[in-house]
DNA sequence: AAGCGTCCCAACCGCATTCGT
DNA sequence: CACGAATGCGGTTGGGACGCT
């Protein structure tokens, strides 16, 4: 795909996992464990880079996988991470069971940004209609069904929970129906009060105090997405950037 | 039915970070 | 501490599916 293969061996398999190179993995996994990617093709017998064998593991294989169907919960529980995270695929593919980095960040791409503009565009326009669908495509995918003529395919639709670095102590999110989409029930942390008492670099280097924070952050009213003045500013991810804003000033190093 | 254009998503890549010696 | 290897991450791409003409 236009670059340079990462991994240079020749006679590596490339492309599209076949059933067979599914097996494969996913049986050798079982038996021996996940890591040691480097060596795992040669030892399973797979003519794949190692790097391949993770992403199709991580991203496919792996048991307890949820694959398409992102419900509207979901899908405001991405939005709003997103607002707080950017683009950290990995640390809001943590927040949603089931769910990997490369399927939100796939759907962020194909569908949430299309609303956003969408919905910018909208919005420019005061309103003057609904929503535009005007593409075909995109009306489907704005009807919070992302993946309906795939899922009556024959492709399989499975994907591994992927907590990469994110320590989720909840139990499994309810995927909040009254806008608390991180189940915990959390003890009120004001953020606030957190920095005026110069806790907030602490509590950003602790886990599960980030947990709680953030917990309480994404159940803030600000964040209750989508709502049209919040959309209209959320494109640029600037929060990030300007690290003053009203977050706590740990919450870059955290991530 | 065929051709064409658009869209989605699995898989790739390079870079960054972490780990091991 | 330095260095190389291994792993993780986010951006990008191309093939295939789908809808329209």
């Amino acid at each position: 795909m236009g670059r340079s293969p990462c991994c240079a061996k020749e006679g590596l398999n490339r492309g599209a996992w076949t059933a067979l190179e599914d097996k494969i993995l996913k049986d050798y996994i079982t038996l021996h464990g996940e890591g040691k990617w480097r060596n795992l093709p040669k030892r399973a017998g797979l003519m794949r880079c190692g790097k391949s064998c993770r992403l199709r593991w991580l991203n496919y294989l792996r048991p307890d996988i949820k694959r398409g169907n992102i419900s509207h919960d979901e899908e405001e529980l991405i939005i709003r991470l997103h607002k707080l995270l950017g683009n950290r695929w990995s640390l809001i593919a943590g927040r949603l069971p089931g769910r990997t980095d490369n399927e939100i960040k796939n759907y962020w791409n194909t569908n949430l940004c299309k609303k956003l503009h969408t919905h910018q565009n909208s919005s420019v326009a005061k309103k003057n209609s609904n929503q535009s669908g005007h593409d075909k495509r995109k009306s489907k995918s704005n009807n919070m069904d992302p993946h309906p003529k795939k899922e009556s395919s024959n492709v399989v639709r499975t994907k591994a929970v992927r907590c990469s670095k994110v320590i989720i102590n909840h139990p499994q999110p309810n995927m909040k129906t009254d806008h608390q989409p991180m189940a915990k029930p959390l003890e009120m942390v004001n953020v606030q009060e957190a920095e005026d008492n110069n806790t907030s670099r602490d509590f950003a280097l602790d886990a599960n105090m980030e947990d709680v924070w953030l917990s309480d952050f994404l159940n803030s009213e600000e964040l209750l997405m989508p709502c049209e003045d919040t959309m209209e500013d959320w494109s640029g991810n600037n929060f990030l950037e300007e690290p003053n804003l009203n977050y706590p000033h740990g919450l870059t190093s955290f991530l």
